[in-house]
DNA sequence: TCAACTTTGTTAATTTTTTTATTAATTTTT
DNA sequence: AAAAATTAATAAAAAAATTAACAAAGTTGA
């Protein structure tokens, strides 16, 4: 179906430093997708206000971009006090962009259409990340397979974007902790192998930018992100954008020295908060209660205390086990004191806590809020709504493809 | 002098929000100055470039920005393997710009040129800022009298710039701390008594915008200034805009809850930083071993102990008191802890450590580099410089005046 | 030293865009 | 229910901007 559609013109997205009338039409028409991309639909009134330019020529240009496949009329919207306007939208499968999330244990895949939705979603296909040559081989394949699966012309994709945990320098495309094994960035190897412009990202970046861009149109502009799995990662969104710092090493969240305790961090320091509040952690203080003789459901008959997985405690909290729950509140307090510092400093509009433990909603929240309104000034946190992750295991597909789209929609 | 100069046309910076050929020029005008003012003066080739706009329509918007008395010709620059190209930058008296910086004791006032240059500076005028009515009215005389004695006419003051303490919302202009009788904001009623735009900003954002615009081109964008006093700000400049959070209360450093005492900050919790690494805290220290019997030459004879300032300690420790050189160390440890928690969170190129207690340079930069490296992960504090203010006590009014500066060229 | 080449700046012709006027489609008012 | 008012879209006229051609000013190299 989608090979029979006639053929786009991207012409737009890759607009080099020329100059004259030809350039200015160009950067005029990207204008046009853009603001129809922030604010929806919109008539060739509202398009020449924003462009300041005049309406002939807005139509002009307009009828240009629907020539061009990548806009169509939307028919008229109710008046608003006069002749009834034609509005404007985006085609929504006029072009598409990847998103691949890779984890620890498995790999969530989509792909996402021009207007921001999901079309194809494949989750936890299996893979297992080992920093090998042969494993990075397994994971192009992987996303090879899954592109010719989804039945849409390579052409049409027009960006791919993939998290990796650890640090990634966004904008060289470097990889440091997984698969750096040449001088050449990470994402020029795959994009070489793929055929489609990559970009790689932070997985806790990628989540908060997922989180922040989908959903309701979001009114917040400054939005932290908890990543809380087996380490604590945060995504920092400042004024709608990504934060990356110096060399995109920022929201080491989860080694800022907030405790004194003797419990060494796998960064090597001690008292890092993700000693105490962290799945890792939540890990180890499980065992410790066990060997003291508690019970508790997340237990299997079949698995040895050693093997004892995040997935079987969150499941055993959600079932309602005594110990799990209060495992979770207790890492929830601690994690309220180290979101007190990031409210204190950042005094965000909206905290999200996502990432696997997150699953586990007001068992750990509730704690985590009433903590932080203690350690925190409260004129300060009274402006902070602390919520758990809609987007849930889906955040880091949908951040991975919202970001290889705006990287081509906005060369950002 | 300055009287005697033709008028200037200032329009071009309160552009409505109005369409067609005039506002077009307009902005295209605004853009022209504001280029000029990031990279210098510069040739009509680099304008059309910038603009993408050609060369004869670049050039009658040069000549009008020269009739108007804003931008000048500097003559011709060497020449690039041709004919040599004229130059235009900004007329440094074209408009002026007022910064006032309020201290606990005292004022600085100063004005700033065009060209970022200070024309006018008066350090260290007597004022006590107390929360009354009547402070309010004597600095607002203050602000008039230094006006009036700057010989400048009133018309080419374009914009003032205020430094307070405490909770500042610069977007609608209210101060919290201080001043807060009606619910008008300040910062309409200042302007409303010395008929200049006025903006409010909180002291260690507005130093913060001071160390990053001032002296060399700076190439940092993600700056941390860390204002230590009495107590500790934080001015957080991300991609070269101040950071403000949802309302304008972010950079709460000296609250972060980072030690486990049990003494009570002013903000009524425990452990906050500034309770370990402040002025503040400081005085505290010096206090308790003065008591214990220790001797140090900042006690001054006709002085009793309660009545001892951070100026007698800085000055001791300049005069090399063991004593006070000790507890500076001291602080600068504890500091260390703190900055190492945001150089985790934001990775930054800079952290520049002012306000009075910087005075002391090493005696707390060294032990805190040294606490800083040990607490935050090497991978990222290696990209991270820590260096003492370069404008010392002159950062406040600096950045008070490129505050109302970039209000009145970038409307930000 | 002078021709060939570069870059800047100006003028005139051409193209593009904006304005203004007009027609069309709805809602509001009388 | 018809006229007046309001908003949208189009066409023609007027204005503005770009392009292209050329002159001016300087460098380079034989």
């Amino acid at each position: 179906m989608a090979s029979k559609r006639k053929k786009v013109n991207f012409e737009l997205f890759t607009l080099g430093s020329s100059s004259g009338v030809a350039y200015k039409n160009k950067a005029l028409k990207k204008h046009i997708v853009q603001f129809i991309d922030n604010r929806g639909s919109s008539s060739i009134t509202e398009l020449s206000k924003e462009l300041t330019t005049s309406v002939p020529k807005t139509t002009a240009l307009v009828t240009e971009l629907i020539a061009e496949g990548l806009l169509q009329d939307e028919g008229k919207i109710d008046s608003t006090g006069g002749r009834r306007a034609s509005v404007f939208g985006l085609v929504s499968d006029a072009c598409f962009f990847l998103g691949v999330d890779v984890k620890k244990y498995h790999v969530n895949v989509g792909l996402m259409d021009f207007q921001k939705r999901m079309v194809t979603h494949k989750d936890k296909l299996p893979f297992k990340m080992e920093n090998t040559a042969d494993s990075l081989k397994k994971l192009i394949q992987l996303i090879k397979d899954f592109i010719s699966h989804s039945q849409i012309e390579r052409a049409r994709i027009l960006g791919c974007g993939i998290n990796l945990t650890g640090r990634i320098n966004q904008h060289t495309g470097h990889s440091f902790s997984f698969y750096h094994f040449k001088e050449e960035p990470l994402a020029e190897v795959i994009q070489q192998e793929i055929g489609i412009p990559t970009y790689l990202e932070n997985d806790s970046r990628s989540m908060a930018f997922g989180e922040f861009y989908s959903g309701e149109v979001s009114s917040e502009r400054n939005v932290l992100f908890v990543n809380l799995d087996y380490g604590i990662g945060l995504g920092i969104v400042v004024d709608g954008k990504i934060y990356y710092g110096r060399s995109g090493f920022s929201g080491e969240f989860g080694h800022i020295p907030l405790f004194d305790n003797e419990i060494i961090c796998h960064c090597g320091k001690k008292g890092c908060l993700e000693t105490e509040a962290s799945g890792w952690a939540l890990i180890r203080k499980f065992k410790e209660h066990i060997e003291k003789g508690s019970s508790s459901s997340a237990l299997k008959k079949n698995k040895s205390l050693n093997d004892a997985t995040l997935e079987d405690i969150i499941t055993a909290a959600k079932n309602e086990d005594t110990l799990c729950i209060e495992l979770l509140s207790e890492i929830g307090e601690k994690l309220g004191k180290g979101l007190a510092v990031l409210i204190n400093i950042f005094n965000p509009e909206l905290i999200i806590l996502g990432g696997t433990l997150s699953e586990t909603g007001d068992y750990i929240r509730l704690p985590a809020r009433s903590v932080l309104n203690k350690f925190s000034l409260s004129l300060v946190n009274n402006d902070t709504s602390l919520r758990i992750s809609r987007l849930g295991e889906r955040s880091g597909v949908i951040g991975a493809c919202l970001i290889a789209r705006s990287k081509v929609i906005y060369n950002t």
